[in-house]
RNA sequence: GCCGGCGUAGCUCAGUGGUAGAGCAGCUGAUUCGUAAUCAGCAGGUCGUCGGUUCAAUCCCGACCGCCGGCUCCA
């Protein structure tokens, strides 16, 4: 009997997809194991929806292969809300081909051609894709004698599966752009052309996720960031170079000001360094051998070279090497918000997301090694703080070991490694390992942000260094009397005010809370008569340190709460003749929320509440 | 950097092988008005840059610059 059988049994035939047996997800042609566990596969499952998906790309496969028989196929996984197909043609598919795609793979569900899965052997499986030559490729690299193919039509994929039984189970589906990408995500590969589709259970799931792209668009810094003032990106300036518009600038400021505040509080002392340096400063560091690629070039000066810096680390190095220190001084925290460049693929830019010149909240520890595990622990509990006060409390935690690329002893990126893991153990944060992607000079823990679009961006990087005190000999007296190599860790906690910056206006969409709001009242006096009182009003709000405009322009109390709205200011206050006469104001919230009238000093204190950091 | 798309007024976008429009924003004037747009007028663009084809290019072709979507790479 097979599971198909089974389910018409048990009337789940028109439901299910595929069936977990013993744990394991197959098609329904199977036959049922004797004495197994049979669960059923529905299309909303995590485990459907992935079927549905894979399933769907094989249809867009078919249907490119009949519409571009020169078309070379390659691979074609679900991915998160969709699928993708990787094929290999001289021109790429334009918008157009795209819908006649779209339409022939509407006809193919139509026709509810089953999916046939058949067993070949290695040697056997070639000969079936004659021309096909990224098959072969894949081919080699299966271990199993024995692969599995599928057959729907006329259209046969070495896949492993499972599928769904036949392409009328296909659910809502929709492609929706095409973009090139490396065979095997690697760029020595030829480039081929990828094509993106949307799949899901159900129309009503499609459109959902259709509209959350819309809203995601809303959302995007880039957008906001223009219709609110806050930054820009000027062509004459150059790519990847932000402009801090006086709205962003105000945010900017505030978040430093809450940021050194912080610092200065934790225990750490705030220095300065130049932009610059000696070329030989980046030699010793190991900069020109490892970070060489993303390092603007060398300026020469009076035959001499120097460096725009892409990090901040030798010169704190320098600050500690400045005099003899002794082991009662450490640990030594310098801090400072140093901005860097580098050179970064201008494919890679991305508004402030990814830019070329940005500034870190950096800052290096020196330290005893009894001193590093108490150090990170605690330093894990300071980024927490500082990303709950921004509002961030879901984050993606890596540990990222050792990279190809890298410098120092074995032995030191083993003690580091498990340093770092020993405190997000005992923190008890969940967190995956990113293999390879550590810096040269050492294993970081890295706290990634969701942006609006499910991106993850890097922000929060605490990197151990075994490698620059090497280098720099930097040391401190022990209470032996002798010298003894620091330990270092680099640390940034919101990673470049820029990315943060960026990824904080999508997490608000432009509606900063209070306390970050570039302006967090707007005055609206209803007619010019009421101009100097609420002129009053906004001396009263500024000298009580709030962010306050006054709108005097001669226009209609609703043309001014509309701008307000739409400049996303936390506060409208309503200063017409009634509230002109008894002394009082009319907030408005910028939801369209209306508060009755009260006081000035009421509302001060309505506002002194509302601006004290929450993560406190 | 690689593949593809795009580049017209400050913004959002029409448009054509015969040197360009709309809405919003801006400016001027009128309106003195209670919770998301008052009315009228005016002004604004070497159609990204450079080169080529053509009697003629914003439109066709090429290069470059930039942006967008991905890929690779990263805070």
């Amino acid at each position: 009997m097979t599971l198909l059988e089974l389910a018409r049994k048990e009337g789940k035939a028109k439901v299910a997809i595929a069936a977990k047996v013993d744990g394991d997800v197959v098609d329904l042609a199977r036959p049922v194991p004797e004495g197994a566990s049979v669960a059923w596969v529905l299309p909303t499952d995590p485990d459907g929806a992935e079927i549905l998906r894979h399933s769907t790309a094989h249809v867009m496969a078919a249907a490119v292969k009949e519409l571009f028989p020169e078309a070379r196929i390659t691979i074609g996984p679900a991915i998160e809300n969709g699928f993708y197909y990787d094929f290999d043609v001289e021109t790429p598919f334009t918008p157009e081909d795209l819908e006649k795609i779209e339409g022939r793979m509407r006809e193919i569900v139509k026709a509810d051609l089953p999916f046939v899965r058949e067993e070949a052997g290695k040697a056997q499986a070639r000969t079936l894709f004659p021309g096909e030559p990224y098959k072969g490729e894949l081919l080699d690299d299966i271990r199993e004698e024995t692969v599995s193919l599928y057959r729907m039509g006329d259209f046969l994929d070495l896949c492993r599966g499972p599928h769904v039984p036949s392409t009328g189970r296909i659910g809502a589906f929709k492609l929706m752009n095409t973009a090139g990408a490396y065979w095997r995500g690697d760029s020595k590969n030829r480039m081929l052309t990828r094509i993106y589709g949307a799949a899901f259970a159900t129309k009503k799931e499609l459109e959902e996720h259709l509209r959350i792209l819309e809203e995601i668009k809303k959302r995007d810094h880039r957008k906001l960031g223009r219709e609110l003032d806050l930054f820009s990106v000027s062509d004459d300036i150059g790519p990847g170079l932000i402009l801090w518009h006086p709205k962003g600038a105000a945010v900017r400021r505030i978040m430093e000001d809450f940021w050194r505040d912080e610092h200065a509080r934790a225990g750490y002392d705030l220095v300065f360094s130049p932009h610059i340096a000696r070329l030989d400063l980046w030699r010793v560091s190991g900069h020109t051998d490892y970070y060489r690629q993303a390092m603007f070039s060398p300026i020469e000066v009076e035959g001499q070279e120097y460096q725009l810096k892409p990090m901040n680390c030798p010169f704190h190095i320098q600050i500690y090497k400045s005099r003899m220190r002794s082991y009662r001084e450490l640990p030594i925290r310098y801090a400072e918000l140093g901005t860097v460049y580098r050179y970064e693929p201008s494919g890679t830019l991305h508004g402030l997301l990814r830019v070329r010149g940005f500034t870190q909240d950096d800052a290096h520890l020196f330290l005893r090694p009894d001193q590093l595990d108490e150090e990170i622990f605690s330093l894990l509990d300071f980024t927490l703080f500082v990303l709950r006060s921004f509002g961030f409390d879901r984050y993606d935690i890596y540990l990222s070991t050792r990279p190809e690329k890298y410098a120092g002893t074995l032995a030191n990126w083993d003690l580091a490694e498990s340093a770092l893991r020993k405190a997000l153990e005992r923190k008890g944060l969940p967190f995956a390992v990113d293999p390879g992607e550590g810096v040269f000079y050492g294993p970081k823990i890295d706290i990634k942000i969701k942006d609006m679009l499910g991106r993850s961006w890097q922000c929060s990087t605490i990197q151990v260094d075994f490698n620059n005190p090497e280098r720099f000999d930097a040391a401190y007296i022990a209470e032996d009397g002798t010298a003894h190599r620091a330990i270092m860790i680099h640390r940034a906690l919101m990673g470049s005010l820029e990315r943060f910056f960026g990824v904080l206006v999508e997490h608000y969409a432009g509606a900063f809370p209070a306390w970050l709001a570039p302006v967090q009242v707007d005055v609206l006096p209803v007619t010019d008569r009421q101009n100097g009182y609420a002129g009053e009003v906004v001396e009263k709000l500024r000298g009580a340190g709030f962010r306050a405009n006054g709108d005097f322009r001669n226009e209609k109390l609703g043309y001014k709460i509309r701008e307000s709205q739409m400049n996303k200011v936390p506060y409208a206050l309503v200063t017409g003749e009634r509230e002109a006469s008894q002394g009082v104001v009319t907030p408005r919230r910028r939801g369209g929320e209306q508060l009755p009238s009260l006081g000035v000093e009421a509302f001060l204190d309505l506002l002194r509440g509302e601006t004290v950091n929450p993560a406190k």
